[in-house]
DNA sequence: ACAAATTTTTAGCTTTGCCTAAATTATTAT
DNA sequence: ATAATAATTTAGGCAAAGCTAAAAATTTGT
């Protein structure tokens, strides 16, 4: 598979995740930074090679091959990325755009042995899910934090948007995978939330609070 | 630049190295298994952006600016090559493959910070210098065991092939870096040795000795 | 139901990096 | 010195992966 099938593959896949339906030509392009043309040029390879179900003007969805052939290169750009944060003290900000290389690098032997470094890891640094050799994972049970009531207590566990510009904004607020957060109030007017944070108290945007999970303690 | 600019750059590096005069776009396109006029192709574009000097006929040679770009990938080469040996546990003739994909990734900041986990190690597991952040390495002084007289004393520091088939055959005979050798008896009719390695007696051919450096013995 | 808007595909073109075959230049041997 | 040989370059093409513009199919709004 070349490096620009791979990228494809990768993005149906994500797409693929939300919404269960077929993935559109235009998400597809949009994501891609790339044009609607161009995505179903390589869409048509693709199905040549038995990686996605298409038909024209259908969208299109991964099939089994093409889903392990995504959970293996989602597998490797998460155990880079933990890698440069445990191993080369990078932030999570500045990982995705190396990973985004290393996920293509081909060695079976290479990336098992790397997993067996970082100790078998479950989670990448942004809290997402590594898939293990077979493409098994478990999906975290997590909601986001702009879909819980009041009153409700729980630990951050991963951030839906990882660009570095929000990473970095939870970097400078002190908001970081770990910390224990307690729902104290929410704004009817524009929908934010006063919390509890590590012990402190703050106002965040529900836009803030859309992009934050966490998973309810149990009681 | 692009990966194919880069395997140019890094191939006529090597072949400067030995005999000081131009490099042929014959021995270019055999050592990256291409044709010559795919060289010649390649070389234009090179020259374009004043990496190589180049007149039609005449062979082709780095720049200032080539050669700093040669050593900025032998760095990255190499220094990947140690971290499979010491942080994942590869042998040394399985290697060289994964670092040919590993030595394109791009990052100035990945690979400080892998030079620094490795403790800036001034030796790949060829025994080969690794050139430092600004391209500067001192290349050891070493002599092949096939140049060297009866009775000559030295330490195994590096290997000239570094096939997997050759690193694989000198597994199987014990012959390893760091190893003392003595020279004992050199054959006039085949040019095969008799040494000692590590305390044990065996016989080398000259095909063998002619690929192992040795650095000698002060004494 | 049908026109308008949107999405998707097709057609044709570009660049990169490679190829083969033919032409050119340099080197070697007589 | 010239002919043969070898090395190198040029010419012309191909496949991958992208693009723009135009055509076709689907979806939406009235
Ligand atoms: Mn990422
Ligand atoms: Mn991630
Ligand atoms: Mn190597
Ligand atoms: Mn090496």
């Amino acid at each position: 598979m070349t490096r620009s099938e791979e990228n494809y593959i990768k993005t149906i896949f994500h797409l693929g995740r939300q919404g269960m339906e077929a993935v559109s030509t235009n998400a597809i392009a949009e994501l891609m930074e790339t044009k609607p043309s161009s995505v179903t040029d390589m869409i048509k390879k693709l199905s040549e090679k038995d990686l996605v179900n298409y038909k024209r003007y259908q969208g299109v969805s991964l099939t089994d091959l093409g889903t392990q052939t995504a959970l293996g290169i989602v597998r490797k750009h998460r155990l880079w990325e933990v890698f440069l944060v445990e191993k080369l003290d990078f932030s999570w900000d500045e990982i995705h755009d190396i990973a985004e290389q290393l996920e293509h690098i081909k060695s079976d032997k290479l990336i098992d042995r790397l997993d067996k470094l970082l100790d078998y890891p479950k989670f990448d640094p942004h809290g997402d899910p590594i898939p293990d050799k077979n493409g098994d994972f478990k999906e975290r049970d997590r909601k986001l934090l702009s879909e819980v009531e009041i009153g409700t207590k729980g630990v951050c566990v991963g951030v839906k948007d990882s660009s570095a510009s929000f990473l970095k904004f939870l970097d400078r607020n002190h908001i970081a995978l770990g910390h224990q957060i307690e729902v104290l109030e929410i704004e009817e007017f524009d929908g934010s939330l006063n919390i509890s944070i590590n012990q402190n108290n703050m106002q965040i945007s529900h836009q803030i609070a859309s992009n934050l999970y966490i998973k309810i303690n149990e009681q």
